[in-house]
DNA sequence: TTAAACATTGACCGATTGGTCAAAGAAAAG
DNA sequence: CTTTTCTTTGACCAATCGGTCAATGTTTAA
């Protein structure tokens, strides 16, 4: 039994830039020569390593969702105020999503260029969002334990509203070279908060 | 002076059908063998009439964008309560995105396929967004006149939340087959709203 | 040293891409 | 009827699309 010679490239690297260029021009604009470049690697060792077009999207965007996922529940669970952690973690959004050449969410960029009716697509994309959506509730549910939120808050759709908002930043922020909208739309968010 | 024959099709219809299908998949994903066959017109009708691919697209941008803001603001701008209409504009659009079939917004999903580094369409997409924050602004400003918003109220920056609301709301719909989730947004977006 | 198992390279595939153009047809003006 | 102006049709273009494959390494096991 032998193994043959290792690859000469780094799989996880390659799908790493691969990602960002899906993300920048999304998945019907972008080449396989250009992720091929990008890449770095040949033809046939893209396809023998990530089968196709289409199953590297899906692995892009597994990457790009465990990165932002692990990144918002870090930022979630800090200790101190439940509703703090909301409030900088929004406040990061904005930030980010107010760079002239920001480019949104990757996720959030391919709900808009899949639908239900591509099935295993709309799974992946539903998965992120139910990711996103329990970061929040489980933070807005410690604030209501800790009482920074009244007792008969709906947490399940507060907790949806701002997956729904951090969406929306994210795909306005694609267009925006100011920072103003931004701001405006994450001042708005947290206003509510103080009183929800 | 001769005028010759007039075109066998509708323009209008044409442009229709066009922008039915840019919504659908998307400015990429869409071949212009696909268009004129939805749009019933030969390729030359197509250059001649209406450009080039990316000009069909804008004018399909600026046809949905006409139609939309001027549904906004008929609802918006209704008799009674301001707020009123708000929330029943917020509700039609969850109903409307809680649809299997829903394909959010055109608007919004072009953002998700063009960036501030293509000028001509950032810009299309920015007047697009301000005019239906635009149309929330004028709303809240008469709630808060007639005393159904607290005086201190930052009505812009509540413009641009709905404003980025709509949109995450007709993003998400897009991979949901359930109502659960625009419904959550759209509760939530309207509870903050008889606080605020 | 040979053979088996892997990776890499680059040529190649048919199909489709956005876009052009010449020829033919149709309507209105003279 | 002829001419002019417009539209339509469909062939055609180079370029690119996603994907395949044979040939050529390169490594390890026997």
């Amino acid at each position: 039994m032998s193994r043959g010679p290792d690859k000469q490239f780094d799989p996880d690297e390659a799908l790493e830039k691969a990602m960002q260029l899906f993300w920048a021009k999304g998945y019907a604009a972008t080449g396989v020569a250009e992720l091929q470049k990008q890449m770095g690697i040949g033809r046939k060792s893209l396809y023998d390593t990530f089968g196709n077009k289409r199953q590297l999207f899906i692995k892009a965007l597994q990457l790009y969702s465990d990165s932002v996922v692990r990144e918002i529940f870090s930022e979630l669970n800090k200790e101190g105020s439940p509703l703090g952690n909301v409030r900088r973690l929004m406040r990061t959004l904005q930030e980010y999503n107010s760079m002239p050449e920001s480019m949104g969410c990757l996720l959030g960029v391919s709900m808009a260029q899949f639908r239900t009716n591509d099935a295993e697509m709309a799974e992946v994309l539903r998965h992120h969002i139910k990711r996103v959506e329990e970061a929040f509730y489980k933070t807005f549910k410690r604030a209501r334990d800790v009482g920074e939120l009244d007792r008969n808050t709906n947490i399940r759709d507060l907790a949806r509203l701002y997956m729904g908002i951090a969406q929306g930043l994210a795909l306005i922020g694609r267009v925006q070279d100011a920072p103003a909208v931004p701001r405006s739309i994450v001042n708005a968010a947290l206003a509510t908060l103080k009183t929800a």
